[in-house]
RNA sequence: GCCGAAGUGGCGGAAUUGGCAGACGCAGCAGACUCAAAAUCUGCCGUAGGCGACUACGUGCCGGUUCGAGUCCGGCCUUCGGCACCA
């Protein structure tokens, strides 16, 4: 017999799957659909671990639902737009386009290495045209429902990468992708309202009971929904009304000082009137000039200045100071805190800095406090009132909507409903992105480009010089236009849009990928959507997975799609760690999946890393695992080579009932596996446990190796064994397959189904113990009632020894497990 | 600080519903085969004591519930991930 040769077979195959077009896809009514769907990658050059993780999971889901009778959509793409092509054209002069698709074409190569069951007909691109065309369709589309809007915004600004990025894309103060620090400037910026979901985005995390539990938390408390209080306090030197809002309106009656962010719209005209007003524009312009980071970080000094002015507390009247701080932030709630030493900690902290008077508004359930002794805020959430006025006494729950509904009837204040959720800028100054459709006209104003002229091509003259603009806005072919209303003269828009819009829709064009008159026809997109099974890195847990939930519903109120949810199920995939890290050039402990592959063949890789942890943790890189996983294939191999020529002249039907006692067992083991394997992939994800149960079994059969075994059973044992093993090693198993059954391929097999009957047996062993701890062992007929089996065990020559001469209080029989004894 | 996850042999991990802790694999040890090595096959492999049948201990720590706890409850400790002055 020839030795398994991963490098020959895995070629052969691979070249026979792409000649027969074996993955392609179709929709077709009459079956049930189900798509899986791996995150497309960003086309950096070259797949690491990660991605073939990722790739090795789906890629066992989507041949697992084929083989049990799911007409199963499985694409690939790339999302393709992004800085480093970017930067790899300012650095070595390559065409990010150019760069783009040669790494596209090596990653394929990559990919197709691996012997995933791609539908590459399917393939989306997001940086090609035909693409893009539709991310810009989309912008119109947000544009005409009032969902995209330009506001002047202090951003994050990244001066390595010339950029804008999302305040979600800031990491540490840092930019998320090159590191450097972020600085803020300001700007005139493109914005898309996913506040106008907020409630809904949070809402339907009810809806994705396949979600990962601790995903959902995080997106809750991004959204950061709270209920509270907005209320206005008068500045009667200013005549001007200033806007809080509070969660805390029972601690309203404590209100001593009034906290402004620096950049708070009244700023201007209190120095006016201040004669402090040069300290406090020094101050303002100091915290702006401070990073989110700097400002915001648990360790900096609060900081703050009194203006000199007062306004008045609506609930009692009383005079309270109004300072600048560096700790209130102008985009949440309104800018403006009101401050509550006594029941704040931060108010706490700056209160006594600065020396601001302190109320006590709430004494707690037990004992009494005094402020005189206290050494930090009263922050428990229960209490009655104290100095609150008519609410004196009242419970603290009570109150908050006491104090609301008064505040309501009073007309200075009224409920409201927060989020910490910020509208997604999606302004990109660079050149490597889908540009935004519009154009700006000196007479009609902002224009949307026709959708006959979509797609606005990128530009392929253009110049890249490192530096803080956009090549596009230096590139006069691009920004000379005539507009769409009026003829004039009028100027592109320069921005591009956020990689994420990109992402955001893909999953759609995948059921309809070469659509030229639309996104993608509703019939199809209606079949195949929404994704079944979504798996990628926990890392995309809010940006990717909030977004695309925002276009979905989005679509969906334009009637393009029905379900309100793109991701049905997702499963979130532990990192690949090497020596206890993860996996990084700067570390030096990468381990290049293609030497993997030269060296021991896809199936080993791909064996090797579903066996050694579950899918969702993390996973320990071993090179010696790997050489295991390589010679359990080795011995599947070789024991099949072993049976080939018995296996190749039985039968395919015979009657189990005529079977040895030993080969029933074998036979037993098997179904047992069947059971096991569709469990654990079906339903569980738990695919290391379905490859262990495998080795046993190929372990079982391997006894047999010098013994006479009915040939019927073995094919039936190759037959099955071939099949569980397919959808984690599909080359060996298309050999092997093809070798003793001949035509056909195993991945188009209908998946093995276990015979229940086989799995019974006649006797069984239980355990004895003796107050719970296992003294003997007996072996039992499987169907041995309670009071058999005590008896049984009472008569054991050990367990009477042990209970001579003591009382037995009880005896617990549990069938087919177990007796336990009591005794004192 | 808050939120989340995890802690089991030398290592990765298993134990699905409260019922034999350590499946499967890696590493290690011994043997068979071989002139020899590799490959392969077989056996052993939690700790301590004992020649041994065996005994005691053992799933981060302390306590509880239970005939019985890796699993449930209460309180801690450690590690990892996320968020972090959110009013």
């Amino acid at each position: 017999m020839e030795k398994y040769s991963p490098q020959t077979i895995e070629k052969k195959w691979q070249e026979v799957w792409a000649k027969n077009d074996v993955y392609r896809t179709e929709k077709d009514d009459s079956r049930q659909k189900y798509y899986a769907l791996e995150m497309f990658p960003y086309p950096s050059g070259n797949l690491h671990m990660g991605h073939v993780r990722n790739y090795a999971i789906g890629d066992v889901v989507a041949r697992f639902k084929t083989m049990t009778g799911f007409n199963v959509l499985h694409p690939m793409g790339f999302d393709s737009f992004g800085m480093p092509a970017e930067n790899a054209a300012i650095q070595h002069g390559v065409k990010p386009g150019d760069w783009t698709y040669a790494n596209i074409e090596n990653m394929k190569r990559q990919q197709r290495q691996l012997g995933l069951s791609y539908d590459w007909d399917r393939e989306a691109i997001t940086c090609s045209p035909d693409y893009y065309r539709w991310t810009q369709w989309f912008f119109e589309l947000f544009y005409k429902k009032g969902l995209a809007y330009k506001k002047g915004a202090t951003v994050n600004w990244c001066d390595t990468c010339g950029t804008v990025l999302a305040n979600e894309q800031v990491i540490d103060g840092k930019c998320w992708r090159c590191d450097s620090e972020v600085q803020k400037k300001n700007l005139s910026q493109w914005f898309f309202k996913i506040t106008a979901y907020a409630e809904e985005l949070l809402q339907d995390l009810a809806k994705l009971p396949g979600w990962p539990e601790r995903v959902k938390i995080m997106q809750e408390n991004w959204i950061g929904r709270s209920e509270g209080l907005e209320f206005t306090l008068e500045i009667p030197e200013l005549g001007e009304k200033v806007a809080v809002y509070t969660t805390r309106p029972d601690t309203a009656f404590g209100v001593t000082f009034l906290a402004l962010a620096a950049e708070h719209p009244l700023m201007e005209k209190i120095c006016a009137v201040s004669d402090k007003a040069e300290e406090i524009k020094a101050f303002c312009e100091r915290v702006k000039g401070q990073s989110e980071i700097e400002r915001t970080s648990g360790e900096a000094e609060k900081e703050g200045i009194f203006t000199g002015l007062y306004c008045v507390n609506p609930f009692n009247g009383k005079q309270v100071e109004i300072w600048v701080t560096n700790y209130v932030l102008a985009e949440y709630g309104t800018g403006a805190v009101m401050g509550v030493p006594t029941e704040d900690q931060r108010d706490w902290l700056f209160a006594t800095k600065y020396g601001i008077e302190k109320i006590l508004t709430i004494q707690p359930p037990e004992g009494e406090l005094r402020l005189e002794d206290m050494q930090a805020a009263y922050v428990e959430k229960n209490g009655r009132l104290i100095n609150s006025g008519r609410f004196d006494g009242m419970e603290m729950h009570k109150a908050m909507g006491a104090i609301m509904d008064y505040a309501e009837e009073q007309g200075f204040g009224e409920r409201k409903v927060n989020y910490r959720l910020r509208d997604w800028l999606i302004s990109r100054q660079r050149y490597w992105g889908a540009p935004i459709p519009i154009i700006h006209c000196p007479h009609c104003g902002e224009v949307l480009v026709p959708e006959e002229d979509l797609p606005v091509l990128l530009p392929e003259k253009v110049n890249f010089e490192q530096g803080a603009v956009s090549p596009l806005a230096k590139c006069e072919e691009f920004l000379r236009v005539k507009c769409p209303k009026c003829g004039g003269e009028a100027k592109r828009e320069t921005d591009t849009m956020d990689t994420f819009i990109c992402s955001s829709w893909y999953f759609l064009r995948y059921t309809d990928p070469h659509n030229d008159k639309a996104p993608f026809a509703k019939d199809k997109a209606k079949y195949w959507a929404p994704v079944d099974q979504y798996i990628g890195g926990i890392e995309h847990a809010i940006l990717h997975l909030l977004y695309s939930r925002f276009f979905t519903k989005v679509l969906r109120d334009e009637g393009l799609i029905d379900f309100d949810e793109p991701f049905t199920n997702l499963l979130t995939q532990g990192m690949v760690i090497k020596d206890g890290a993860k996996m990084s050039k700067s570390k030096g402990n990468v381990v290049s999946p293609e030497d993997i592959i030269e060296k021991y063949g896809a199936d080993t890789a791909r064996l090797f890393i579903l066996f050694a942890a579950p899918v969702e943790r993390d996973l320990e890189w071993s090179d010696q695992g790997v050489e295991g996983a390589y010679r359990f294939l080795s011995r599947v191999w070789r024991i099949l080579g072993q049976f080939a020529s018995a296996i190749k002249n039985a039968p395919t039907t015979y009657d189990p009932t005529t079977l040895t006692g030993e080969e029933k067992e074998l036979r037993r083991v098997l179904h047992l596996t069947i059971k096991k394997v569709t469990e654990d992939v079906g339903e569980r994800f738990m695919f290391n446990t379905a490859i262990s149960s495998i080795m046993e079994m190929v372990n079982a059969f391997y006894l047999w190796q010098d013994k006479a075994l009915n040939p019927a059973l073995a094919r039936e044992v190759a037959e099955s064994l071939l099949k569980l093993l397919a959808p984690f090693a599909p080359h060996i198993t298309e050999e092997l397959w093809s070798n003793l059954f001949g035509e056909g391929s195993v991945h188009r097999t209908k998946w093995p189904s276990y015979d229940e009957a086989s799995l019974t047996q006649n006797e069984i062993e239980i355990v004895l113990q003796i107050n719970g701890k296992v003294r003997d062992k007996i072996t039992v007929p499987v169907d041995l009632d309670r009071e058999a089996m005590e008896k049984a065990a009472l008569a054991q020559p050990k367990v009477q020894a042990l209970t001579q001469g003591k009382n037995i209080l009880k005896v617990i029989a549990v069938p087919k497990k177990l007796v336990n004894i009591v005794v004192k």
